[in-house]
RNA sequence: GCGCCCGUAGCUCAACUGGAUAGAGCAUCGGCCUUCUAAGCCGAGGGUUGCAGGUUCGAGUCCUGCCGGGCGCGCCA
């Protein structure tokens, strides 16, 4: 258990014998100054407002019922009525031996709840581009973490391999025949011819839509031109997952095609329920909530006038296969912001349509548009968007760059190895670092620095600890031999018991960047005590070099664990 | 027009969901490698949190109104 849950458990207590109503929590945070101690409660200026009592009186009950034996060596009230816990070290150095069980994975399955996490779909028309990155590498961190915690996890990539612009696709690919491979291998550039003849030869594009609808209705020749560029496209998605360290593989592809034949069912069944009406020709679902302030209702086409089918019916289905197939009680989309407004109508008619079962969760975690320098949405100097494995090469390009200019006695593969982990962790940790939710600006340098706060930084301090233990010829240390007392040693100590609460805010807010904080903030406070702190050089006395062993294992240990979580591997030495 | 999101140091971002003196990185300036990896450490400067009100012990955070930016809004995905 956190440090802040024992506290938080110690002051429900205390709080109920002093009176105050059980609403009221405790608000314990870790305090910003040292003289403002370890941790402090800020929940006693609300708790008497609420029982219209002064709040430093009320404080002082609290203290007076509180028992912190053993845990604390001192509590003030301070300000307004905060109050201020001053943690005994002795409490310290036995939570630390607490620590490595923290980081173990939870038994699979050890929670009842199943999740769905949806995440990545690509579209499978174009090659992927930087735009995908925050929904892979964001949802499959949420992945890993409730994996983590014991959940049963299943991963839904719900690829676009359907609709209109696969007609033209295929147009582009039988007007081509025996060069498909060789101009399959740029997917990119596929598209944009076949986009360029869909746009300015009307014949082509009669036939690409003619195409769509064959495709759609199963015509053999359609679906088998159809799914020699699937299997192309999902190969070179499959090609990006790798390189990035992403746990997503061809088992979890569920893409949009896999539901065409739920479509009809699922449209039957709205109109059954009463949710979807006809509407000039077309099948519609009206949703009041979504009304405009002349109370016109909003509207959700599922089947348009011609018969087919459109993407909201699409999800319809995969709503409905998630909670009622596959039996999900937590569903997890990681789509961008601007979908916003169609996943509130998708749960709404999901909710109305009972094909949500009551208490199951829906959530989208929306994240915002990528933006260029110029606050403007991203495009580069040529109007179109970087491609997800130029980035990635560079990025490995420039680690291995920087690699070679430094003294090292790595061999070539180890180079090119430790180039790999720098440059990939670097591009994750640039996206997963920032809050998710807001816009946020893609500068490629940025995204490709290895200063300051970045996985390298995380990654260096790592080989720092490995080599310390290389140094001092052990594998590991001993966690009992701690005993803390520096400052820099507390403060390290102090960020090394704050993993377990961290981890719960990730997954229940779908924040990583709230993970990369933490570690930021712990690797800083390793480095700060790495140089203030002899380990193994003259004059430290074997007890003090024990407890500073001790000390870099829990830090090598909380750094992996935490870096595994972001998908970001860690090296021996870089 | 209506709706959603956003505005914090020169730049890119935090701020534990209303807490004490708003913190980091980059950039700038000054120190630290004959001893555990300088992708590092120590220090300095840099702020009217877009503007104006309001709510209260207390507001970057909540409410209202402006200003500025992004996104979305019936037969694309």
């Amino acid at each position: 258990m956190s440090i802040k849950s024992i506290l938080e458990q110690q002051f429900a207590e205390a709080m109920l014998k002093a009176g105050i109503d059980p609403a009221c929590g405790p608000a314990i945070a870790r305090s910003k100054q040292a003289s403002f101690g370890d941790f402090q409660a800020n929940g006693m200026m609300g708790a008497a407002k609420k029982m219209k009592s002064a709040p430093r009186d009320l404080a002082g009950q609290v203290i007076d019922q509180l028992d912190l034996d053993g845990i604390a060596r001192k509590t003030d009230v301070a300000g307004p009525g905060f109050i201020n816990i001053f943690l005994e070290p002795s409490f310290l150095n036995a939570q630390l031996a607490g620590v490595p069980a923290s980081l173990q994975a939870a038994e699979p399955g050890s929670r009842s709840e199943l999740i769905v996490v949806d995440y990545s779909a690509p579209n499978l028309a174009k090659e992927m581009h930087v735009g995908h990155v925050r929904s892979t590498i964001i949802g499959d961190v949420l992945a890993r973490v409730l994996e983590f915690q014991g959940f049963d996890v299943v991963r839904q990539n719900h690829m676009g391999d359907w609709g209109t612009q696969f007609g033209m696709l295929i147009a582009e690919l039988e007007s081509i025949k025996d060069a498909e491979n060789m101009v399959l291998s740029d997917l990119e550039t596929f598209y944009q011819r076949s986009k360029t003849h869909f746009d300015n030869d009307p014949e082509f594009a009669a036939k690409a839509r003619d195409y769509v609808v064959r495709l759609q209705s199963g015509d053999e020749h359609c679906v088998s031109l159809w799914q020699k560029f699937i299997d192309v496209s999902v190969d070179h998605s499959q090609d990006i997952y790798d390189k990035l360290g992403v746990t997503l593989t061809r088992e979890h592809i569920k893409p949009e095609s896999a539901y065409n034949d739920m479509l009809a069912d699922t449209v039957a069944k709205l109109e059954q329920r009463g949710i979807a009406v006809n509407d000039n020709g077309a099948k519609v679902v009206f949703l009041e909530e979504f009304a405009n302030k002349d109370g016109k209702p909003g509207v959700v086409i599922v089947q348009k006038s011609g018969g087919g089918f459109l993407y909201a019916t699409t999800d319809i289905a995969a709503l409905d296969f998630r909670c009622n197939t596959l039996g999900a009680k937590r569903l997890m989309y990681f789509i961008d912001a601007r979908q916003s407004l169609h996943m509130k109508q998708l749960f709404a008619i999901g909710r109305k349509a009972n094909l949500v079962p009551e208490g199951v969760s829906l959530e989208h975690h929306a994240f915002g548009t990528m933006m260029g320098k110029d606050g403007k949405p991203f495009k580069t100097r040529s109007g179109g968007t970087v491609k997800l494995a130029d980035l990635l090469a560079e990025a490995i390009e420039r680690a291995a760059e920087l690699l070679s200019q430094r003294d090292s006695e790595l061999s070539e593969q180890q180079r090119q190895e430790v180039a790999r982990k720098v440059g990939i962790g670097a591009i994750k940790y640039a996206d997963l670092s920032i809050t998710r939710t807001n816009d946020y600006v893609f500068d490629w340098d940025a995204m490709l620095s290895f200063e300051g706060n970045t996985a390298p930084y995380l990654q260096y301090a790592y080989t720092r600890i490995r080599s310390v233990f290389r140094k001092a010829n052990c594998e590991s240390a001993d966690i009992n031999a701690l005993c803390i007392a520096e400052n820099s040693e507390r403060e390290l100590a102090l960020m090394l018991l704050q993993f377990p609460e961290t981890i719960d805010q990730l997954a229940a807010d779908a924040l990583p960047h709230v993970l990369c904080a933490y570690l930021y903030e712990l690797a800083s406070a390793f480095m700060t005590f790495y140089e203030a702190c002899p380990i193994l050089k003259e004059g430290v006395s074997p007890d003090t070099q024990a407890s500073r062993l001790a000390l870099c294992e829990l830090s090598g240990q909380v750094l992996q664990r935490g870096l595994n979580l972001l998908g970001i591997d860690v090296m021996e030495f870089m």
